[in-house]
DNA sequence: TCGATATATCGACATATTTCGATAGATAAT
DNA sequence: ATTATCTATCGAAATATGTCGATATATCGA
């Protein structure tokens, strides 16, 4: 287990999956395309470009996603490392 | 992948694990002893016996923790199917 | 340079969540 | 029976979160 995650990094992760834009957006990028543009992901929901902005950057901040810039676009990608420590935090809680 | 487990429940789960409480609540019944009762769990914070209360009440309705009634007590354990039906929806997410 | 495009930030408002105290319901002990 | 114990529920208050429109910032293209 990573030494730099715990409890706090658990609550943040989860907080970050639990709402279902977010939800939606972190399957877009998995799915669609392995990354994803903020614009691209507006356009997915009935939600204004602040918003959206608001949930990525709750996913950012949990380090789910990682961004990149690149010229005025920002590129979304999933952390997969994160991602993976987040699931064998969980699994201690099906052992034994 | 379990069929009954959708995106609606993944946000469900992840909210229930979104708070410290809850996930010391979950912590304290795994590593302690298995199985707690609210009371016990009651007297490890300084929160009312409702605030407890309703925080199990999230984990039970997450179906994280399965409720048991004995006498007047009430036995809590951890769902382990639905703590590794949602780590397997997870590591979709890690996979490609 | 100027206008268009992409993203981030701000303030305000609505909704949801957390928390408490009070109390109800149910069971156990005396 | 009466009292004590354990859990659940209710209503209210405080705090947090989601959402928007407006606007700032930064970059690209003509």
């Amino acid at each position: 287990m990573d030494a730099n995650f715990d409890d706090k990094k658990l609550e943040k992760i989860s907080k970050a999956l639990s709402d279902p834009y977010r939800i939606k957006i972190m399957q877009a990028i998995k799915e669609e395309k392995d990354w994803l543009q903020c614009q691209a992901i507006t356009q997915m929901f009935t939600l204004a470009q602040s918003t959206v902005s608001h949930h990525i950057n709750q996913l950012v901040d949990a380090e789910l996603l990682h961004a990149e810039k690149d010229g005025r676009h920002a590129r979304y990608k999933i952390n997969k490392r994160v991602f993976s420590d987040y699931v064998s935090y969980l699994k201690e809680f099906t052992s034994k």
